[in-house]
DNA sequence: GTTGACTCTCTAGTAGCTACAGGGTTTCTA
DNA sequence: TAGAAACCCTGTAGCTACTAGAGAGTCAAC
């Protein structure tokens, strides 16, 4: 199997794949007389997990520790429920945040229902009240999780 | 006023101001002859403005938006009611997308209870399980908004 | 034999900072 | 007044997880 067909079969860009290898989160392939790798059907078991586990919104980190604890058959599997239930919290925390977050800006939204100039508008002088708290999301150190924004 | 004050005032780090300079988004303040930087009271609020924004997770591009129209009084507001709706509609999307992660993961959370040895553990195999789509989560492009982990 | 699709390596860019290195300036204290 | 500490300067590299490109080589089909 070649790298496009490895990318056909698990819906992965060419470059991922690639970059997954310099990462050391894909082993190494064979290679052809033409330098082309070579991949078996192991390897695209292992990128669909990879690829699972980050649509998961698992860092890749995170992806290496799974991967760890799958190629050692011997350890028990405490430590997979231990991340699993850490990322758990990550992303109900996140929630939470961003609750808070949508709460606020509906508020700010709702200081101006119509078109006014610039000069008058609730939302900007609000943003621009220097007495409001900064928000608690920038308190926060960041995290791995993707971004809210998407497209 | 020095870096380190408007740092102070701002709860800004000192590099994160000079990154803002040479994005734009502050302007450049006069210097002393010793070449240091001296901040007004207009750079404070200024920068106040842009820290709850960003405390909003709207993106530096939104708060770009923002800040030229805060500078051009003549305009109306409407372009500020349009970033503010399609702000909280990213937020409320991420939001909707978080929760659909958070079942799915408690759900695979739920196929192993105990300790077990790895081969045996049902999480590593529900993850391994390539029938399975990738998640929601993946198939979307990247947006702005900050990722979910937050230690 | 040549066209086109595929592959290779290497490098740089994305967002929004953060953290040096290697200097200069200012301020405080002895 | 000397020296140390605290501050400031510029410039560069690092972070995550890719993505995009340049410039070149390989392979299969016609």
């Amino acid at each position: 199997m070649k790298i496009g067909d490895l990318a056909t079969a698990s819906a992965t860009p060419v470059e991922t794949i690639r970059y997954y290898e310099r990462e050391g989160i894909l082993p190494k392939p064979g290679r052809t007389l033409g330098n082309y790798r070579v991949y078996e059907e192991n390897h695209l078991e292992r990128l669909q997990f990879v690829r699972y586990c980050r649509g998961l919104d698992m860092s890749l980190d995170e992806v290496r520790v799974l991967l760890r604890l799958k190629d050692s058959p011997d350890e028990n599997c405490g430590e997979v429920n231990l991340l699993l239930d850490e990322h758990i919290g990550h992303v109900s925390r996140r929630i939470r945040e961003l609750r808070v977050l949508e709460k606020q800006l509906k508020e700010i939204r709702q200081t101006c229902g119509q078109t006014r100039s610039a000069e008058q508008c609730g939302i900007l002088s609000e943003l621009s009240n220097t007495s409001q708290e900064v928000p608690a999301t920038l308190a926060k150190k960041k995290g791995h999780l993707r971004s809210v924004h998407s497209d």
